[in-house]
DNA sequence: TATGAATGAGATTTCATTCAT
DNA sequence: CATGAATGAAATCTCATTCAT
C-alpha cells in the first residue's frame, strides 16, 4: 500500500529542516478544516477553522494563503485515507461484493464527501499531486469494482465514477444538520444504492459508466 | 388535486389590491431564489437573488423580510409542485414501480433538492400553510409507496422519509456545477438507487425506515 | 473652456435619475480622497477617507468598487481642474511668460501631484474619460508653452511632459510632513524650475523633450 | 575626508566578536532597504526587505529593532556617501558651477531622495550620529555652493537645504517606476533645475533661503 | 546568532438590512 | 410600491513583531 500524499523527501536532500510544531499544525489545520467544511459547507470562516485547529487565523494563511489551497489540501488528504481504505476492503474482504460494500460505509465515515470539490469548475486538476493521489484512488477501486464484475455480482454498466459520485452526494451532509453522525440514514440509502448496483441489472441505465476521468471534464 | 399555496382570499374580503406587478414580482423572485438556493446554496447573496429575478433588492425586502421567510416560501412552491408531480405519476402510470420511477426523475428535475432545508435545524415546522402543503405530499407519497408495496414491486422495509432524503440528496447540484442539467448523471445514480428500492430486497438495511414526520424532528 | 469629466447626460436620455445624496456624496468622497491620497500617499486606509468625507466605509465601496478605480476617477477630478487652470492663464495672463509661471503655482496649489498615479505601471491610460480629459490638458499645455516658445521667453528644448513631470515631482509631499501647505518651500523651488525653462537655455539637457504621450508609455 | 558611520571601536575594547557574516548580513539589508524605501516609499512589509536582502526577518530585527532605527541608518548611510560625492567634486572640478552640477547629479544617482525620511516629523535630529554626519555634509555642501556664489555664478538667494530638498523631491522615483534608471528625464530636470539656480537671478523667490538647519525643524 | 513559524491587531472587502427618494 | 443608496457588522486577508528551534 503506498501512501501518495506524505512524499518522503529524498534522503540528503538540502531542504532545511521541517519543524516539528509546524508539521503538527498543519495535521491539525488539515483535520479541522475537512471537518469544517464537510459539516458546514465551502463557506466556513477561515477565523472559525483557525480556532477549532486551536492557532491563530495568520498561522491558517501561512500553511494555506487562501481558500483554494485549503480545500485543494484537504481533497488530497481524504483521498489519500480513503485509498487506504479500498486497499484495505480488497485486501481483507474475500467476498467481492462484500468488499465494495465495506468499502462504501468505511469511505463514508471518512467523510469522502470531502472530494466533493473536486467537482467544482475551478478546481485544478493539473495540479501533480493530485494527479499522482487521483491515480491511485482510481487504480484501486477499479480494481474493486472490476473483480465484482468478474465475479458476476456487481452489474456490469456502471464504472467507479458513478460509485464515487453517488456515495459523495449520499454521505454529503444535510443543510443545517450539524454532523454527519447526526444524520443517521445515510448509511441507510448507501445500502440502498448498493442494492441497486448488485448483479443482476433490474433495469437500464441512462447515459454511459462514469470513469473516473469524467469527473475531471470541466464540462459535466 | 388541491393546490395549497396559492390559498385564494375568502369572497367578498377587504384585501386593497393585489396589484398585477407585485405578484409577478413574487414569482420572479421565487423562481429565482429556488434555482440560486439549490445551485449556489444557502448563501448566496440576497442581492444576487435580486438581480437574477431583475427587481431591486428592497423589492425582494418587501415581499420576503428575511431570508427565513424567503427560504420558507421557496420551499412551499416546490413543495406545490412535487405534489402535483407525484398526483401526475399516480394517475397516469398504471405500474406501481414506473410510476415511482416517473415520479423520482421527474422530482428531480423539478428540483426537490430545494426541499433540504426543511431538515434545517431553524425551520419552522409549525406554519399551517407548511403543514397542510406537507400533509398533501406526504398522503400522496404514502399512496405511491404504498401501491408499490402492496403490488410486491417495491421492499417493505422503507418508507417515503428514505424516498424523499435520498431523492434531495442524488438530485443536488454538485459544488461547481451551475445547473441540473450539467450533471446527466443525476439520473443514472436515482435509477441505481430505485433499482435498490426494487422488491425484493437485496440486503437488510441499517436503520429503521425513515417516515415523513422523521424529518421534522429537530434532533436527527 | 470646456469641462471634460462633468459629461452632461444628452437631453431626453433614460438614466434613471442621479439622485441628489448620491451625487453629494460622491463628490465629498472624492474631495477627501484627492487630499488623503496627495498628503499621505497611496496607502491610506479607506477607511479614513470614508471618516474624512463623512459616510460610512461601504458607500466608498458602492461608489468606488477598488483603490485603483478611485484613484483614476481622482486623477480625473484634478486633471479636469487643472486643465481650467491653464485656459485661465492663457487668457487672462497676456505675457507668455507669466501665464506659465501663473499656471504653474496654481497647478502646485490644486495638488496637480495627485496626476503621479498616472505614471504608474498599472494605471489604465486606455479609459475613454481619461483619454478626453488627457487629450484637453495636452492640448491647453501645449498652446501654453508653444506660446511662450514662439514669444522667444521659454526655451525650446522641452516640452509639456517636462514641465508636467517637474511639476508633479516638486509639488509633491515630502514624506512625513502632513499637509502641502506645511513645505512653503514648493513655490521657491518650483519658481527656480521655471527660471531654468526661460529663454536663452543656459546649458545643454540630456535627453529629450518628454511629451504628453511619453508619459503614458509602460516603459519609461 | 572622514567617514563618520564606520565608527571604529576603540583600541583594546572588549566587545566580543564582530562577526564576519553578521556585517555582511548588515550590509546587505542596508543596501536592499535604502532600494525599497527609495523604490516604494516607506511602506515596504519588513519581510519583503528582508527577502530582498536574502535573510530571515527575524534577522533584520536583530539588526534593527524597528522600523525607525532602520530608517535612521539607511540615512546615516546614505548620507556618508553623498558626502563623499560632494568632497570628491569640490576636489575634482575646479569651475565652481560644473563641480555643483556634477555633484548634483551624482546625488540623484545615489538615491540622495533616501534621505527625505530626515524631513519626516518622527526622525530623530538628536543622535549624535547623525549629528556628526549631518555636519560633515552640511560643510562640504555648504562650501561647494559658497564657492559658487564668491564665483558669481550661482545666484545669491539659494542655500543648501533649497539644494537638497528640491534635488530629493526631483530624483525620487515616480510612482510605478521600479528603479532610478527607469525614470531617465531625472537627469533633464535635475538640469533644468540647475539652470535655474546660475547666476544672474532671473526672478524674485517666495519665502527665504533654506538652510540645512530649517530642514530639522518640526513644524515647517 | 540566524531563522522559519506564530500571532494579534488592523486593513480591506462583503453583505444583510435599513433609509430616503 | 419600487428602488438605489447607505451602513455597521462580520469576514477575509496582511503585516509588524515575538517566539521557539
Amino acid at each position: 500500500m503506498t501512501r501518495v500524499t506524505a512524499a518522503a523527501p529524498a534522503p540528503g536532500c538540502q531542504v532545511p529542516k521541517p519543524r516539528a510544531d509546524a508539521v503538527r499544525n498543519r495535521e491539525r489545520i488539515l483535520a479541522a478544516a475537512r471537518e469544517m467544511l464537510v459539516e458546514h459547507g465551502a463557506h466556513v470562516p477561515f477565523d472559525e477553522i483557525a480556532r477549532r485547529a486551536g492557532v491563530g487565523n495568520a498561522t491558517l494563511y501561512r500553511h494555506f494563503p487562501d481558500r483554494v489551497t485549503l480545500v485543494h489540501q484537504v481533497v488530497l488528504y481524504v483521498m489519500d485515507r480513503v485509498t487506504a481504505l479500498a486497499e484495505d476492503a480488497l485486501a481483507e474482504e474475500p467476498d467481492a461484493f462484500a468488499a465494495l460494500c465495506r468499502f462504501a460505509h468505511a469511505a463514508a465515515d471518512e467523510r469522502i464527501g470531502a472530494l466533493c470539490p473536486m467537482l467544482s469548475d475551478d478546481f485544478d486538476h493539473e495540479d501533480p499531486e493530485l494527479l499522482a493521489a487521483s491515480a491511485a484512488l482510481n487504480e484501486v477501486s477499479e480494481r474493486l469494482m472490476a473483480t465484482g464484475q468478474q465475479a458476476g455480482v456487481l452489474r456490469a454498466d456502471v464504472a467507479v465514477g458513478d460509485l464515487m459520485i453517488a456515495l459523495s452526494q449520499l454521505s454529503r451532509p444535510l443543510p443545517g444538520t450539524a454532523c454527519l453522525d447526526a444524520a443517521p440514514f445515510v448509511h441507510r440509502h448507501l445500502q440502498l444504492f448498493l442494492d441497486g448496483l448488485r448483479a443482476p441489472a433490474r433495469s437500464e441505465l441512462p447515459g454511459a459508466p462514469v470513469t473516473f476521468d469524467d469527473l475531471k471534464q470541466k464540462t459535466m
